[in-house]
This record gives C-alpha cells, sequence and structure tokens, in this order.
DNA sequence: GAAAATTGATTACAACTGTAGTCAATTCTG
DNA sequence: CAGAATTGACTACAGTTGTAATCAATTTTC
C-alpha cells in the first residue's frame, strides 16, 4: 500500500464523488457535486489532474472517459489523517481525539459507541465487527 | 473569534515554534526549527506571509523584528480541524474519532482518559483538568 | 573610519491550485 | 450530408506555497 499522493481540498470533493458510484464519466461526476459550484470544465480539469497524480485511473468507453478511483476512501483517509494528526497535534493523539470530543457534537449514541471501542481497544479485539460503520 | 486565515503546512511548522516560546525574532524561531530542514531566509519569508495574513504580529525591536502570534493554537486548531473533519470525514465525527481508535496508538492511559471524558461528556464537568495535556 | 557582519526588504521562480476557455474531433439531427 | 451538439485535449492565468537569493541599511569590529 504505497502512499497516495497528496490530494488537494477540492480534489477531495471530487474524489469522494467518485468512491460513492464509481466508475463514472466526467459528465456523470459533474451532476453529483453540488452544481452551483462546479462548472463541467471544472471537473474536467480535476478528473486529469487526478489521473496525473495516479489517484484515479480511465478508460475510454465510447466517445467519454470513464474514471474509477485507484486508491479507496480508506487509505486516503489514513494518509490524510496522520498527515493533519502531526501537522496540527504535533502527533498527540489523545490531545486530539480531547480536542474533538470538546469541540464537536457527539450524540448520545456516538457516546457510547466509542466507549465500546475503547473498551474493546486494549484487548486487541477485532474493533471493525462492532456494529458501527467503520470509516 | 474571526476565522484565521489558511495557514499552509509550512506555515505550521513556524506557528508551533512561536506558539512555544513567545516573542522571538526571525534568528530565534530559526533556532527552534530542526536546522537542517531550514534557511533562515525561508524562515524570514514565512514570518512576513504570517504577517500578511494577519496570523501573526511583529514589532521593532532594536535591529530585529520581534514576533509574536495573533491567533492562539486552540483557536488555530478549531479552525483547521473543522476543515479536516468535513474534507475527509465529510463531516462526521464519530466515524472520524472510529477511524484514529483504529488507526493510531493510543496507550492504556490514554483509553482510559477518553473513556473518563465521554463519561463526563453531556455532564459539562471541566473536561481540561483530567492530567493528559488538553491542546 | 573602513571593512565586515547582521538583518530586514525586495525579488525570484517553479510547482501546485482553483477556475475555466478554446480547439478539434466525433456524433447526432433534421 | 451539413449544421449543431458533445466531449476530450490543450491552453490560460492568477494566487498560493516552498525555497531561497540579492540588495541595502545598520551595526559591529579592527
Amino acid at each position: 500500500m504505497p502512499d497516495a499522493p497528496k490530494i488537494s481540498d477540492s480534489e477531495w470533493e471530487v474524489m469522494k464523488a467518485l468512491w460513492d458510484h464509481e466508475p463514472m464519466t466526467a459528465v456523470e461526476v459533474l451532476a453529483r457535486l453540488p452544481h452551483d459550484q462546479w462548472k463541467q470544465k471544472t471537473v474536467n480539469t480535476f478528473l486529469v489532474r487526478l489521473e496525473t497524480k495516479g489517484v484515479i485511473t480511465s478508460k475510454r468507453a465510447g466517445r467519454a472517459n470513464v474514471y474509477r478511483t485507484f486508491y479507496t476512501e480508506k487509505e486516503c483517509r489514513r494518509f490524510e489523517g496522520s498527515q493533519f494528526l502531526s501537522k496540527v497535534f504535533r502527533g498527540q493523539v489523545a490531545p486530539m481525539m480531547l480536542h474533538f470530543i470538546e469541540n464537536e457534537e457527539l450524540s448520545e449514541s456516538d457516546i457510547d459507541m466509542l466507549k465500546k471501542l475503547l473498551d474493546d481497544r486494549g484487548g486487541s479485539i477485532n474493533l471493525v465487527s462492532s456494529g458501527a460503520d467503520s470509516d
């Protein structure tokens, strides 16, 4: 699993659209983005750049190119997540978690779920099969 | 508390150095950065840019400028944190927390602390005084 | 006081980003 | 088939970022 290349803010928007519904043509990608914020040509440019970066691939299907992601959302989250952690929280996980607990909205059930996960944690139990949808 | 302007990756390094020991001259800032990765002139450029962005301020003291941060680390973390959350995790806090629990190292005591915090959560108890250094 | 050192100000410059427009080939449509 | 529509390729262009170098004023040192 090689490091995913750096994906910019706007490129992330395109990637999320693609992850949600692969594969797609440029026109279809636009249809899945906030229409007032994106022009077709802009989407095209981003798709080309993402392919150049090796984050997605394309295949000609008739008149249009069909795009498909190369890295999973999970892989990219891992990469971005550790970047963020070291940049903003100096690599200290606990203070970061604390920050989000303090600053973001968590429902009762979110809190319950997280507590269960933390319980399981330590015991090296498989965390993924805990009912909550992982990432 | 106005939104902190966008701070780039390298600018964050300079900011962290400054937050750790304010105020400082450009030379002092360099001394607190990994010396093999930073040249004096580069540090200078970043300080000028950060001041232009309004993230730090400067005052002439004799021959040198002395720099001081304008936003706290906490404020900038709030800004970057919510940016990150919406960009990478589509604004969903719980999946993000789950991600970090799964992907980053947490010591036993980290886990205990976080569980306590989650317990207290909703009870609006002072979260900061739990031993771990907050942000 | 003249040469040397210090340090801010200004300038440089390529890669990356955001945001498209133009050109050209292909494909419908009447 | 000729004009219109579609769609990828190529081009554009300013702002940001990373990484400094040059210029110039000031201060320190013989």
